[in-house]
DNA sequence: GTCTATACAGGGATAGAC
DNA sequence: GTCTATCCCTGTATAGAC
């Protein structure tokens, strides 16, 4: 806090990016259309006017606010990267950090997932695409390093499992309303064991003949 | 077609059913806020007075579709059950069949995945869960099956692996846009390819040590 | 059942004072 | 930069003739 408090009340962050807050929090909670400026400018504790004059449209807000979410889901991605001293480790913590902040961030994990729903191909595309993109790459590429130490599997494709593994977290965080009432799933509120399951999968296989196999001839 | 055909034109299927289907066309294409009832109108062929004649309102009509939408993709999670030999057979099938189904119907899957978004636990979701938990249960059971037999690993949750199935799936055809310009991505326009990689992982594993063991003891 | 015409609320966006 | 007041349009929904 280096600035001093003026009087006025609510604290002195720039009035824009009091809209930009405001506009991320209800399009993350109730996507585009359903959000009114009227409530933004309610949110933001401005008058409609004045959004009007920091932003040309609801559009180009938007656009600033999934700008922004691309921005901050790309550096997420990267950041579970570094941890684990084995590669199978260095993949489970990366899955459950990921999983983590797909939750932390639950407003722009649902902008993005509604963008990605849409199949026209309004700026929003080209914005998650650019985002994600660089992201995924560098994923891809850790997962090229594990094959090349020989601990991945030589015959999997890494974008595929790429994929694999960042879907299997978003829709898990996708139907997690829903399968919280499942019968069959005891582990909706267990985000944790949800992790360690996943990578035990991905890892192991599902193969009860393999799995046979491998511990007679491994250990 | 056992009726005669009325000189009116377009064929003969009653109006509710029409409005309906251009109903579930449009919501399925851009959700819920962006349709107006004038473009259903429109879309159907009908007065838009018409439409509240016969649906109380906009709101109704949605639940309507969207009642439709999961008893109809209920129904397609069932289908692919059946056929094939082995338990890791069927299993593929079972990844392919749903797939399929998942872009064969994709209006159906984005009106349902929209829904599954929103964490007001307005009306929809309690449909989604009513219709698609009966299926999930189903597979869930198909996966104790397998377990029964000695073909699927004792040790893993049934319904872990089915949401995992479903939802590798699911966000394959959300991502599709996406990854179509993704340089890694070479399998996005292949999804029988995609099918099988992933029927590979989720049977095998990715451990490269573990597929040496096995390769040695088994053969 | 189907239409035309209309009511009325709320949307995005602008004018102009301060 | 910020506000109040206002414009115009489109949205949902209804009235009432046919």
């Amino acid at each position: 806090m280096a600035f001093p408090e003026p009087a006025g009340g609510s604290a002195r962050v720039p009035t824009p990016q009091r809209i930009l807050a405001a506009a991320t929090r209800l399009f993350g909670e109730r996507g585009y259309d359903s959000v009114s400026v009227t409530a933004i400018a309610a949110e933001a504790g401005v008058s409609k006017a004045n959004i009007f004059h920091h932003f040309k449209s609801k559009r180009e807000l938007y656009l600033s606010v999934l700008r922004a979410a691309c921005a901050e889901s790309a550096a997420l991605l990267e950041e579970g990267e570094g941890t684990g001293r084995g590669f199978a480790e260095r993949l489970a913590r990366f899955l459950d950090g990921h999983l983590a902040h797909v939750y932390q961030h639950a407003g722009l994990t649902r902008l993005i997932l509604r963008e990605l729903i849409e199949d026209e191909p309004g700026s929003g595309q080209e914005l998650a695409e650019e985002a994600l993109g660089h992201s995924f790459t560098r994923l891809v590429a850790l997962l090229r390093d594990g094959q090349a130490q020989g601990a991945l599997r030589e015959d999997i494709d890494p974008a595929m499992l790429a994929l694999l593994m960042v879907g299997a977290n978003v829709f898990f965080f996708q139907v997690d309303a829903l399968i919280r009432h499942f019968p069959d799933i005891r582990f909706a509120d267990d985000r944790g064991a949800y992790s360690r399951m996943l990578a035990d999968i991905l890892w192991r296989g599902i193969d009860a003949d393999r799995a046979r196999a491998a511990a007679g001839a491994g250990g």
